[in-house]
DNA sequence: CTGAAAGCGCTTACAG
DNA sequence: CTGAAAGCGCTTACAG
């Protein structure tokens, strides 16, 4: 069935030993260069092709690295998750390494089962994107083997993770939003749902602090249920004159509520956003949102998984990419700094 | 450095050999089921894990499949092509297969080399997720591994490929505008750019000479340069009723296009496009568009590529993977049937 | 500079 | 029902 060419057919072809086959064609020393060309000419001709099983059974390597996303984030958010497969799998090519996609269904979250790349030894290393259950994290911590969590973290920090800089981006866009006159700003998301969505809360909290601004609770606007599907977003009474989306599709959505309800963006109320994906340029106005560093975040992790597949008590901690906020059209400079409009400078 | 578990630990273990284990953790005879039991329950308390290298390099199987990805296309409209892949991975894993995503970079395609995933035996057989050059065909078709085209196929049909029904699709939605009273209609795309615009083309020119309607040159709006960049739509002097996109992102485009210019959708022309991706429910208001059947391609290929593992001159020839209309708020019923909107009934 | 020997972890006949 | 032997394709000491 199989018509492959492997080393012995080289040599036996050229008139050497296998072993020379071996040298030559990984440029190993011991071999005369002439020897070592006419190998390689050889190969290329019989087109052979390495046999990476039996260079990883020798070496306990297999070359791969598997990323583990839970199935219930790809649908919900899909292009972020999987550009940032992309980009890892790009960089892992510059380590000689491949990616394996795993999606995470939510029946093996529950059985905490160990994903199939790790009980078939597929993969040196696994990065985990996207957040997991606490009972999960348990369970990959359970895993014999490097691995790190990308664009979320555990709380106890036992394994290293590589995060936007979410704090810092939402309390940078919150301080825009004031100094564009702001005082009246609520957030969007459930800060329960995921440990972004709460740090970027937090950033936008940090924010109001410094500026004497109180945060009440009807400024904390819900986005999804516990199951991470959205929900209408339910707008206070008293409307705020800007919203901090925890994401760009968020504000996306809450374009939709505002505008069914005849509120313009950002004539009526500003809004910002996080990401700067797809759904920051489709909104109309575009929105002013915080880029997250897909390249960066995914180079990173490949990095890190690396250094710990050559030195596994490596430690990195949590790591933070810094993100850069966009300026779009969907923020207004208010007049009046002051809450009461009815006073202000006319 | 590794502490790895293997067969011949969990043997010493129990007081067996290594190949009584083998039968019992791969179920096969000769084992009674007593032991079997017990061989098993050491395993797992061992944290034993299945060398896939060791019993790759037995049978000749890696049991990954590679999915090449030309990159020229991950940037215009990755979010279609990552989503094929997440479910071509998830497929694959009902066969016990891993998908080992691998971009074909614009310097590769020019230099016709092999993927890694090919010269390093990563993988038993490659699907190729995006049109390549004529050239690169000719390296893909002489890649000795089972292959398939995914989403667009080779002129001479000697590999076997699966791609949606562009054709019928665009014919369909064609008469859908006709039904409604569309006369002048364009077709938005360049025909030369990839065989998908080119059929979704041919389907909307049938419909037009099945209705005793005039293709003119002026009605064939350009989209994009020779290398797949979006360019600025030139719309004709006398603007047609309605325009058939070939994907939505230009039905998108398009919107941008016509609302600088003051043309509102679909009160003064009617506009279609083709996949039904994000940018369909984006636009406002939302397209009516063809939705591809991403999880049945998807299926179809895992489906034939595992065929042709098992059986290498099985072919499967071309198949047409049938998407469905979706119907939303672009299309404008008009009123007259003729073209002479003066002497229309009033 | 070159090669015979051993071994990586598993599975497949084959023998008992 | 159980196991000793051989082998998959490669690489790593080691010997010459």
């Amino acid at each position: 069935m199989k018509s492959n060419i492997t080393m012995k057919d080289i040599a036996n072809k050229v008139g050497v030993s296998s072993v020379t086959v071996s040298k030559a064609l990984n440029d190993k020393e011991g071999v005369s260069d002439n020897l070592k060309l006419k190998i390689k000419k050889v190969a290329v001709e019989m087109g052979y092709r390495m046999n990476s099983a039996a260079k990883s059974i020798k070496d306990g390597l297999s070359y791969n690295i598997g990323v583990l996303i839970p199935q219930r984030f790809t649908g919900m958010n899909d292009s972020f998750y999987l550009r940032v497969y992309q980009q890892i799998a790009i960089h892992l090519d510059h380590y000689g390494y491949f990616g394996i996609l795993t999606l995470l269904s939510a029946e093996d979250e529950e059985k905490l089962s160990f994903p199939r790349v790790y009980s078939e030894s597929k993969v040196d290393g696994i990065i985990v994107l996207g957040q997991v259950s606490k009972e999960y994290i348990e369970t990959i911590k359970n895993m014999d083997l490097p691995k790190i969590f990308l664009d979320f973290y555990d709380e106890h920090a036992e394994i290293d993770s590589i995060i936007t800089d979410n704090f810092y981006g939402a309390y940078e866009i919150t301080n825009y939003l004031i100094r564009h006159g702001h005082r009246d700003i609520a957030y969007v998301g459930n800060i329960y749902a995921t440990s972004s969505i709460q740090d970027r809360f937090l950033g936008y909290y940090k924010s109001l602090l410094e500026h004497g601004l109180t945060f009440e609770e009807r400024l904390l606007l819900n986005d999804r249920d516990e199951r991470g599907a959205f929900i209408d977003i339910q707008l206070p009474d008293k409307m705020p004159t800007a919203f901090v989306c925890n994401c760009d599709q968020v504000a996306f959505n809450l374009y939709e509520q505002l505008s069914s309800l005849g509120y313009q963006v950002p004539t009526d109320c500003s809004v910002v956003g996080f990401d700067n994906d797809v759904y920051a340029t489709l909104t109309s106005p575009p929105l002013t949102t915080v880029e997250v560093d897909i390249d960066q975040m995914a180079r990173t992790a490949v990095k890190s998984i690396m250094e710990k597949i050559s030195n596994p008590n490596r430690r990195n901690g949590r790591v933070l990419v810094q993100g850069k906020i966009i300026y779009r059209e969907s923020v207004q400079q208010l007049d009046s700094p002051s809450e009461n409009s009815d006073n202000s400078q006319a």
